[in-house]
DNA sequence: CGGTATCCTTCGCGATACTG
DNA sequence: CAGTATCGCGAAGGATACCG
């Protein structure tokens, strides 16, 4: 358990919640599916293990940014979404980011072609 | 250096920026106090070492979220701040994670109590 | 005061094997 | 298909000493 007893501040939760490597790509592909499968993520998320995958899911569940559904029978099926509140709420603020991962890499682009080009 | 040669998805960025435990609380700290010095960082973010005050700047400085002017003469004096551009945008989604974290917080209140109570 | 370098410990995470 | 358990390595981060 990765998650600590108690919180004070909201900004400890939020390095919590976005905490590892892959818990913003997860949120992000959910949000990109709406409901989906762990064999799915498995597939979609490059490079990620069952395992990481599960761990992950599960903070992200205990934070109450993601849910699922566990449906009856076999072969055993169930479905990842986003909570409407706190899950949906956060691609929100991903957005924001990926916004400015996106101003990042143009930056660098045009630092590679200036510095080609002459200086 | 823990910034990559090259970003192909704005998401590998997101989780660059944000990684280790200190980069939400610096940001957070330098909107505050808006223009910053080091030694005033260091006071202000509790349990924070010199060493990895600087290294997370450095990195923030690198992602052009954060910039600094080196003031001449003696005793030496730097100011920290957020850029205007990605700095200050950053800062709208630290806020939507916040309250993110602060109904986290108030769920697990209720819960305490609840549990007190009866159950 | 601001910044760098080094050493040492802890923990994230990948690989792998196993269960219902 | 969904999920748990174990083990080992490498990176993150704390302590500490030193430089301009």
């Amino acid at each position: 358990m990765k998650i600590r007893k108690e919180y004070t501040c909201p900004l400890e939760i939020i390095h919590d919640i976005l905490k590892g490597k892959w818990k913003t790509v997860i949120l992000w592909q959910i949000n990109h599916l709406k409901k989906v499968s762990l064999s799915q993520l498995e597939k979609d998320i490059k490079g990620i293990s069952q395992k990481m995958l599960l761990e992950q899911l599960r903070e992200l569940r205990e934070f109450g940014l993601v849910d699922k559904i566990n449906y009856e029978g076999y072969p055993l099926r169930v479905e990842y979404f986003l909570t409407e509140g706190k899950g949906e709420k956060i691609i929100e603020a991903l957005e924001i980011m990926q916004k400015i991962g996106r101003e990042y890499i143009e930056e660098q682009k045009k630092k590679n072609t200036d510095k080609k080009v002459g200086n």
